[in-house]
Order: C-alpha cells, then sequence, then structure tokens
DNA sequence: GTGAAAGCGCTAACAG
DNA sequence: CTGTTAGCGCTTTCAC
C-alpha cells in the first residue's frame, strides 16, 4: 500500500490537516511545523493520492483534447503547444481520437460529465455551434480552436479564413491569373466555407467573373484533390491556377499534374493552406498558408484555464490570429 | 450539483448498491430492477463520478504515454495506435511530451506515483534500463516501445535494427556500393547503437573493410544529418552511398547534397530509416525501412493492459516486429 | 497556528 | 437477489 497523509502526519506529530495545508500553502503553518512536515514527507517519499485528492476538491487538473486525427500535422502541432502549456500549469492532457466520427467526439465529451476532465478543447470539431454552446450551457468548460462561436464563456482561437484567402488569390492575381480554381474541403467544415468566401470577394475585386465550374470539392484530403483535378482536366475546362483549401488536397493537385503531365507551376500554379511541412521538401516547392499552430494550442488552453478558474481577466475571450502567405515555387512564374 | 448514485436510487426504488451492481455488472441483479435502475438513469442522465469511482476502486482506467516529442510523425503515430486500442478498451491515453528531457520524463513518471495513471507506457526513453526496471519493481506498470528490457513484467515491442540495416546495406551493396558512410543518431540511443552494429556485420559479410572515418553523428535530426555531411565532404573522403540511421538526417544529407551540387543517386545513394511521409514526396523519392507503428502502438497497450489486469496470458511479453526496406530512386542506380 | 471530524461519491463486504 | 455499512485518502469547516 502506498504511504497516506496519515502516515505522513503520525512521523511528523502533527495532524493530517496540518500535512494538508502545507502541500497545498492553504493556510498560514509555523515555519517549525512546515519543516517537520517537510522532512517526513521527504523520508517517506510521499506523494499525496490523486483520485482522493480529486474527488475531495471537485477538480482534476486534466484537460482534454478532441482532434480529427492526432496524426494530422497540423493537429499535431497544436496539440504540443496545448500539452507544453498545460504543463506549465499543472494540467494533464487527454488525448481524444475522434476519426472524424461525430458521435466519438460526443463520448469524449462525456468526460466532462462525469467529471474525469475539468475542461475540453476542441479542435475542428464537428459539432455545431448550438451543440457546443449547449455544453457551455450546461456548466462544462469548453474551448475551440479553429473558429468562431458566439458565446460569453467559450474561448475561441482562430485565423482570418477569409483575408488570407483573399491574400493567396491577390497573389495569383499578382502573377497575372485570372483563372483560378478553388478546392474546397468538406461543406460543412467552416474553414471551406470561409477560404471559398475570401476567394469570390478577391475575384470580385479584381473584377473577375466567378465561374462556379472552377470549384471543386476535394474533402480536405490528397486522394480527393487528386481526384477533383482529375475531373477538372477530364472537363476540359481552362484556368492556369489552383487554390487548394488546405495542403493535402495540393498534394493530390501535385500528383494529378504527375500524370496528366503538367508542369507546376508553368502550366499550373498550386497553393495550399497549412504549411506541411512536405511543402518544403516536395517539387517544386509549395506556397502554402502558415497559422501558428503551437502558439494558438498554447494560448487557448490558457484562456480555458482562466475560465476554469474564474480569473475574469477582462481580457479578450476570443483571438484571431494572423496566418502569413509563404510564397514559394509553386506559384512563382519564373519569369 | 450533479446527480449521484444516491439520486437515482431513490427514483428506482432501490439501495445505491444495487444501482452500482447494474453499472459494473459485478453481480446479478433481477431483470426487474435492473430494468427500474436503469430508466431512472435515463431519467436522470447520471454519469457516475469518475473521481469517487476511481478513488474506491483505485484504478483510473488511464495510461500515459510519455514520447521525446509529440510532434514527430514517427511517434504521433505510434500514439495514434496506443490511443485507438486504448479507447476501445475504455482506458484514457494522457500524453506527455518530455521534450528529450530526462528530468520531465521522470517527473511525467509520477503520475504512476501518485495513482493518476494506472500504467505508463515509454517511447524512445533517455531512462537506462535499470531505472526502467526499478519502477517496475516498486509495483508500477511499464510497456516500452522501441527496445528491449530484460525484465518479466515488461511488455516491449520493437524492431529488429540488426536485422534491417543489414538488409540495407545488402541493397546498397547489390547496387555495387562498397564505400558506404553511415550517419548515427545520438550514442545513449539504443537504435543507434544497433544499427551501426547492422551496419558493419554487413560489411563483414560482404568482406567489404571498415572504415571508421565513413562513420558520423547526426544526434538524429535534420540539422545533425546536413552537419555531418558537409564535414564528411570537406573532408574530401571517397564514398558513393550513405545510410542514415533515421529519416530527419537523410533530409539532411539531401540538402548538404543540394549545396554541394551532388546528385542523388548517380553520385550518392541515399537510405533512411522511419518511412516518414516526406520520402514519397521528396525528389528523388527516398529509400528507407517502414516500422508498423500504428500496429506497435496498439499491440504495446493490449500487452500492458494485460499486465495491469493480471490477465497473466502464458502468451508472449515481448514482440521484435518486422520493418520492411522500402527501395525508391534515392538508391537505385538508373541503369 | 493546529486538531477533530465530516464527507466528496462510489464500491464491496457482509447480512439477510 | 438486495440493503446496510464502512471506508477509499484527501480537504475543509469549525473549534480551540
Amino acid at each position: 500500500m502506498d504511504i497516506k497523509i496519515i502516515d505522513v502526519a503520525a512521523i511528523a506529530g502533527v495532524s493530517p490537516a496540518t500535512v494538508s495545508r502545507v502541500l497545498n500553502q492553504s493556510s498560514i503553518v509555523s515555519t517549525k511545523t512546515k519543516e517537520k512536515v517537510l522532512s517526513a514527507i521527504e523520508q517517506l517519499g510521499y506523494h499525496p493520492n490523486a483520485a482522493a485528492k480529486n474527488l475531495r476538491s471537485q477538480k482534476s487538473m486534466t484537460i482534454c483534447v478532441i482532434v480529427p486525427d492526432i496524426n494530422a500535422a497540423y493537429f499535431s502541432e497544436v496539440i504540443k503547444g496545448i500539452e507544453n502549456m498545460a504543463y506549465a500549469n499543472k494540467y494533464k492532457v487527454i488525448i481524444c481520437d475522434a476519426q472524424n466520427q461525430k458521435d466519438r467526439e460526443l463520448d469524449y465529451l462525456n468526460l466532462l460529465v462525469n467529471r474525469t476532465v475539468d475542461g475540453a478543447i476542441l479542435i475542428a470539431s464537428l459539432l455545431s455551434d448550438a451543440e457546443i454552446a449547449q455544453f457551455s450551457d450546461r456548466g462544462y468548460f469548453i474551448a475551440v480552436v479553429g473558429r468562431y462561436i458566439e458565446h460569453a464563456k467559450i474561448p475561441c482561437i482562430y485565423t482570418d479564413n477569409v483575408k488570407f484567402s483573399r491574400e493567396v488569390i491577390h497573389h495569383l492575381v499578382g502573377q497575372n491569373h485570372r483563372e483560378i480554381v478553388f478546392l474546397s474541403g468538406y461543406a460543412e467544415a467552416i474553414d471551406s466555407y470561409e477560404r471559398l468566401e475570401g476567394y469570390l470577394k478577391a475575384l470580385r475585386e479584381h473584377q473577375i467573373p466567378f465561374r462556379p465550374e472552377l470549384i471543386e470539392n476535394g474533402n480536405f484530403n490528397e486522394e480527393g484533390g487528386y481526384d477533383a483535378m482529375k475531373r477538372l482536366f477530364e472537363k476540359k475546362l481552362s484556368f492556369t491556377a489552383v487554390f487548394a483549401a488546405n495542403d493535402e488536397m495540393a498534394l493530390g493537385v501535385y500528383r494529378a499534374c504527375a500524370e496528366y503531365g503538367i508542369r507546376i507551376p508553368d502550366q499550373l500554379a498550386v497553393v495550399g493552406v497549412d504549411n506541411n511541412r512536405i511543402c518544403k521538401y516536395i517539387t517544386p516547392t509549395m506556397s502554402t498558408v502558415n497559422q501558428p499552430k503551437y502558439t494558438m494550442g498554447a494560448i487557448i488552453v490558457e484562456k480555458l484555464i482562466d475560465q476554469m478558474n474564474d480569473n475574469q481577466h477582462p481580457d479578450k475571450r476570443t483571438f484571431k490570429v494572423d496566418s502569413e502567405l509563404i510564397i514559394r515555387n509553386s506559384s512563382q512564374s519564373r519569369v
């Protein structure tokens, strides 16, 4: 059996309450008894039982992070930011791989309900705003990465999709492209919607007529991007550039181009989103949009922890962070 | 306040013990009362408090996974296997990013000591075999990925480094290479040691004299591989192939070659280890060794859970899994 | 500044 | 088959 607080108390010649007090610095203990207690703890190698502590104090010092896929580079970098900042604040992090399934996400959210965790961070959630808000209203602490939710108690961090999409199109137009394909992710995703919006806005700004046939869905994955591109090629449409709503799909574009003998960037310019590490290594190097993923993770835990501890800093609850267009060879005309 | 077992008991008109029994299927309850209880649970939306359950039952149904870096593709895939299999067994997974620091690793291991977790999985740990064994001897459940530990109670899963290293060298020799550089990782890592051993063995088998100047340390990262390669080039040594102990270093080799105008594979053949996704996308595509990372993660949790539950299946405790040499363009002479 | 005692919500004997 | 009871190990009033 492990050593318990009462054992420490006995050795130190004090009551368990006093041991608890020095452990938690909850109230003032005389220097002398504190020393006795500390040395008893040391001597016995005492470690407070977490379950007992959790039960009594009604918190677990644990949060969970729910993502569609642990493995995806984008998520794992956000998670790293979350984990590191959580550690700095003495919080533990439970990872939840929802595998793109809503019911699994819901299942993981039960960790909140049964008090396994004090709070949850949702990344690229499949739940609707209303569903998320509802959880918050039930008194659970939730924070969201990647989108904005209109709710006073839900910290959010996200990038301005519309803004950077416009930048991408501006860049492409600057390279004399006027027939630009947009590859969207699955329709339910807010990111798809907003990136499309930015694309449309930018076209309008440049008075380029919008051609609906240049919009294809690639489901945010490599295969989808590849298939979409093939469809486009088969239709013999005229276009000179592709803006893919993420790098995965852009990678699919590369593959399709290789098959059809289309040279990037000479015959087709390509831009993705996410700054996957592959972008730097592939030939030609791929233009993309970088988001401060690690920082986003770090900030969101901080805010969540603030919420959980009622540190109602009157400072912001939502954060719109800037992303940066990285121009590489896939979208530069070699003059 | 949340609903508790006693509330359910009251509604169902039974004792809390009975509710607990239907919840845990610990002993037989009549169909009739079971139904009453179930409907009360449903009606109230009752979820058993995890902390209370943990305290009483002396387990947390949680394990932790300690890795040097969450972000590294290799680890995140193993973690995915772990998480998915854990979920299937109703276990939660706490991720611990040790950031390549031994003291942080030790700190995370305290999760075992304070009973936050029931067991821990160590991946690419910096701890010595003796240190790990010691934890096990203190009664904590530990499992290890990536190396073999001589200890009856520690499940291990690992690949045969010596074997695949020999295969790599055989392959290279088969391509008429006889002057082959070996790029090792940091010396403390067992992987470095064993991969070097395989390299040496294979050379001997082919009666190729071993040249110590062809061995360089690249610390398992891109920068290290790049630096090592530069040193080698500057020394004007003669060699025609490089076997890097992981893909990261091999990527560094690519970069150094680009700088020095060395063409891969014509002037230099390159083989890495890990099958990072980049290998498939880089030009030339990179030969490497693939390990069943996901499966390794899945198997190791299963074994750990077995251990924790005393399911002393007399079946194996350690698993040496096969890896596969993937030959791509970086090591094929274009005849 | 310190101790006694109650109780967090659950499960597991032990009766019946 | 079901209820009563006693804790799991800790923190936190409330006294002193």
